[in-house]
DNA sequence: ACATAATATCTGTATATACATATATTTGTA
DNA sequence: TACAAATATATGTATATACAGATATTATGT
């Protein structure tokens, strides 16, 4: 369906303002999916991300500047969104020997059990609401890269 | 600069998993740019759209449902952006003669201003970080209103 | 070694947001 | 017509977020 269609709006101030606007409708769609099933889980969108990010680095720890690096959303809270996976037992942190400024977070086994429990029911969902051949996912993810320069 | 890069993350659950995370990320990525430009006029995002939202109805006024039904992010709190606008006079809201749960939203013309202001600057701002030819634009629009069934 | 800058993280505070619920009005139906 | 359901919006409340410092530690230049 046009995006035009979609947001019920026939003209855009530029091609590249509506781009941006169909990017960041349908991310926040297929996102809006993803986030009914985390919700089940008592997890937001963030706390997810982080929690891969962290299963990602997994068995070494990360540090909280590296989980902003990383993470989707460079706006918001690190510090704060690992108090909220701390608190649920989903991570860990310790103070790091070496730079005693920094804090290692690790992923606790707790938190990997449920990414796991998570993995399948997510991965169904994106794949159910990405009406694209193979093909096309290549192509879209060739020209986002590109996009960005 | 490929997705995996970006985030550095080699590997990801599903190749729909990494487009989520790629159209995300991009949206992001393009918006954050966007928010420093409306951030010097006070304005949030969400404001901003509302207000684009308003223009494209102008003259005629625009109810909260309509809004909503138009906004990229389907999540979010209609009325109470409509009340931050109201506070700053760029909307003025009135009840609807016809239908009394209706409220009727209009721009002022300090509201049309104000886009006016912000149009050529953000348009250039989203030229200038979108690194595509005018085709691959197209090619990336038609794909997200495929994408999205 | 010392002072200064840079870095990593944390925290106070104001604001924004989501969610559930409340209120008012209109629509549908028996 | 009366009454339940549907619709449009507003609001209370808990939580999340952004932003601006604050704090602690490490790196750098002299």
């Amino acid at each position: 369906m046009r995006i035009e269609d979609e947001i019920k709006q026939e003209k855009f101030s530029s091609v590249y303002t509506k781009l941006l606007i169909n990017i960041v409708y349908t991310g926040n769609k297929i996102s809006f999916k993803t986030n009914e099933i985390l919700k089940e889980k008592n997890l937001t969108l963030q706390q997810y991300n982080v929690l891969r990010i962290l299963r990602g680095q997994h068995p070494n720890p990360a540090t909280v500047n590296m989980i902003i690096d990383r993470m989707l959303d460079k706006m918001s809270n690190a510090s704060r969104i690992v108090d909220k996976l701390e608190l649920k037992k989903l991570a860990q942190r310790t103070m790091n020997k070496v730079d005693k400024r920094c804090a290692d977070v690790l992923i606790t086994s707790k938190g990997l059990a449920l990414l796991n429990e998570l993995d399948e029911e997510i991965k169904a969902s994106e794949k159910s609401v990405i009406h694209l051949t193979l093909k096309e996912v290549k192509t879209l993810n060739d020209l986002l890269d590109k996009l960005r320069g």
